[in-house]
DNA sequence: CAATCGAAGCATAAATTATTGACCAGCATT
DNA sequence: AATGCTGGTCAATAATTTATGCTTCGATTG
């Protein structure tokens, strides 16, 4: 129980100078962080003893007992809502303005998790994994969505997956002439329109190939050639805010993606954590 | 900041005593509660002082203000996660799990933010800004480091900000004879080892260029040649969450920089819309 | 190799906390 | 009214806990 309500409760049937201490302590739950018994004394003009011994009868074990149960009620009482928002009134410094970006994220962060259920992601896992046990995984994306497709080839092929990166549509066209069924394309494309990219998961189906898109959740061309299709949702007025809300939601969209796959097999654990070592000794001899 | 993140980010800057004991906070939060400075010390097979110059050093009044602030933390963790493990004891649900990633990125976007003070992100933006509009940004990476370079870079250039990217040492090396004053290099390495960036940083700096590096908040040989350092804390046992909350941070960092860069002037943001604009028509005819 | 610096421990000072025993007020019993 | 009992408070002090000064040791540097 928390203690203060242990103390309210206690209340009537205390002597005064008990009763004092109680009120001391229930109206100034956050100072005590910084009194020791002798100043809690001093503060209300009684002995360190009477301190120590209210403390005891309430069945703590003692004064610094009590102190530290009512920090963490102080703790859960004012829990996040306080200190953050009052941190940043207005416009403020840099580093708030970090923290407000941070904020913009996690909405973004939130608003794509539940725009894609947990069994799609489960059905994307599924999917490369199987492509990573008898087939190949491509990967193609244009401009700034080639930084997250690139980003996840290398993830991928850390876990062992044979994965076939590009960013040029001309080469990814031949290269998925080599596609059989069983592969896995994942196509990302912020806004799904491009022309050649839908040839290309057109092309892919035709090989037996499964697609997987990844675009914003809008209806688009892309998508509809899906098999599976993830979804991202981010907004901001700031054209350079929006894209930043986008590559966020998007990467933990991945990273979730990632750690599905990492903790789905022990042999692909293994063969990262060997891999990890083999790069680290690559990059520093 | 909580006290259970300032430990984990400063964990890398201590030492092995320090460490023992950083990781038995981490990990025995709950247990600290019955614990004195002796008993602690006991447990560790370590002297009682070496555990009150810790809590000092890491910016407590002593030993008995780090308890009660990782009672304010255990409180305030509590509050929130205890349903939620208690709903899903084992797995969990990927939903859960995205939501619980999602919260170790935000404590290691506040660690990054903590350590790396607003006015270093100034000066990197005023060095950024100021070779955008007279000299060449230079920007490197190697492997996973290179992601970030590369996002980075097509960023700046968006900006209108004549930038140099290469993952490739000898590349880099040739470019940068093309380097003058004024000029800025970008260094990606996390853990800032590599013998190939040390040498470009360091002929770079023969150029009189200005040097700017990003790393793991470690002592390493590479931020020691840096003119300007910015620095990332993350962590996490396992191996392939800690990658992921690394990455988190460092691009949230570069966000809070890119902002910097947009908002900074009015023509560099023109310039970006007009570069998005022209990028739009590209990629969807 | 000497000098320097930082980290860790030991011993001890300082502080905080817990306990003891004396004192006093209130109250019932004789 | 005097005595004895009870609960409450305090001052003094014991016990525990925390903080600091000093020394040693090992690593690093010039």
């Amino acid at each position: 129980m928390s203690p203060l309500v242990k103390i309210r409760s206690e209340r009537d049937r205390m002597s005064a100078v008990e009763r004092r201490i109680a009120d001391f302590i229930l109206e100034n739950a956050q100072l005590l962080r910084d009194y020791s018994s002798q100043q809690l004394a001093n503060a209300l003009g009684i002995s360190q003893s009477s301190v120590v011994k209210f403390t005891q009868k309430l069945g703590f074990k003692g004064y610094p007992d009590l102190k530290y149960s009512v920090g963490e009620a102080n703790a859960r009482a004012d829990n996040g809502d306080a200190p953050e928002h009052a941190a940043s009134p207005d416009g403020g410094s840099p580093g708030a303005f970090a923290g407000n970006l941070w904020r913009r994220k996690s909405e973004a962060e939130e608003a794509t998790r539940l725009i894609n259920p947990a069994e799609t992601i489960e059905a994307v896992a599924a999917a490369i994994g199987q492509a990573g046990q008898s087939g190949k995984v491509f990967i193609i994306g244009l401009g700034e969505d080639d930084i997250y497709a690139r980003g996840f080839a290398l993830k991928l092929s850390l876990l062992g997956i044979l994965t076939v990166h590009n960013f040029d549509t001309a080469r990814m066209t031949a290269n998925i002439s080599a596609a059989t069924a069983g592969d896995v394309l994942l196509v990302f494309s912020e806004h799904g329109n491009h022309p050649a990219l839908c040839k290309i998961a057109r092309y892919f189906r035709e090989r037996r190939g499964q697609v997987i898109t990844v675009t914003r959740h809008t209806a688009n061309p892309l998508r509809t050639l899906a098999d599976i299709a993830l979804v991202v949702s981010a907004h901001d007025e700031l054209p350079y805010i929006q894209p930043l809300l986008y590559q966020s939601a998007l990467q933990h969209l991945l990273d979730g993606l990632f750690v599905l796959l990492c903790e789905g097999h022990d042999d692909r654990h293994a063969q990262l954590l060997a891999n990890l070592d083999r790069i680290q000794l690559m990059l520093e001899p």
